[in-house]
DNA sequence: CCATACAAGTGGTATAAAGTGGTATAAAGT
DNA sequence: ACTTTATACCACTTTATACCACTTGTATGG
């Protein structure tokens, strides 16, 4: 489970060091070597481990679009995707430019564990997401732990 | 499976370097040598391995259509696909000219991996289309990351 | 409380691989 | 036999990967 808010920053090159305590709390030998990386919702990439990302793929496959519908989408959905592993010393990630485009992302960016998955966010995007959600947490919550 | 976005180029002769990533991700032994390439859908072109061709085929050959418009379907079909060996030390391959012109594909073009099959698209038309299709993603890939 | 050691994160350089463009040779069609 | 097209080969440019060094922050021990 990946948990916690990470200020990390991409380089020049499109480097980024996923936290150490995240990658800690992989298992390889069940979760698979490397992530996948793609869009995710409200301007930010998703990254799944490939035991995770199976789970998503195969979610996508159940789905019954009309014909056109499900052509158009899973191009999107697949043409985003990555795989990448890890190979730096220092678990350093590269970005696909084009996705670095469509989350906005800038020079320094926030790494958020959420339960199953890891998303990159800008920092710009990420607090302008806080201030706007944060009130709303408190009504949320409430009714969550009734 | 095939996923991610490359921009390359067709030179004069028409040939396409496929991206090595995605070459790499077949396994011969499995898939098949060499590439089946035809015409797609929404302005692009598709491109299998053997064994995912042999997928495609069999589904044309079990449809129900009237006699009359699986004939001319399957005509349309098979005359633009064609099977082509990957030869060039660096894995480019030639695109028959036809092709490229049902395509309307000029010097940029920009390959996707979609699953089971590789797209060959104009940077063009592909830009089109994603500004197209954005929206629909959105609401789509909610229910999907649940 | 300060000094030191260690780990994590960041930035740069050198090397290797991938992609592009051209020419020469071989094969195919006319 | 000639023209056209495809294949093989070679050279260059660009990009990605591997490697090394520095900085920062945290933990440990005197």
């Amino acid at each position: 489970m990946f948990t916690g808010e990470y200020r990390h920053t991409i380089d020049t090159k499109n480097r980024l060091a996923i936290p150490a305590s995240l990658r800690e709390s992989i298992n390889e030998e069940v979760e698979g070597k490397g992530f996948y990386i793609t869009r995710g919702l409200d301007t930010c990439l998703f990254m799944y481990t490939p035991k995770e990302w199976q789970g998503v793929v195969s979610k996508i496959e159940q789905s019954s679009f009309t014909n056109k519908k499900a052509r158009q989408f899973q191009r999107l959905f697949f043409s985003k995707a990555q795989h990448i592993n890890v190979t730096d010393p220092h678990g350093r990630i590269l970005i696909p430019q084009y996705l670095k485009e469509i989350a906005n992302i800038q020079k320094n960016v926030v790494i958020v564990g959420v339960n199953n998955r890891i998303e990159i966010w800008d920092e710009k995007n990420w607090s302008d997401f806080e201030s706007e959600t944060n009130e709303e947490y408190e009504e949320i919550a409430e009714d969550l732990f009734q």
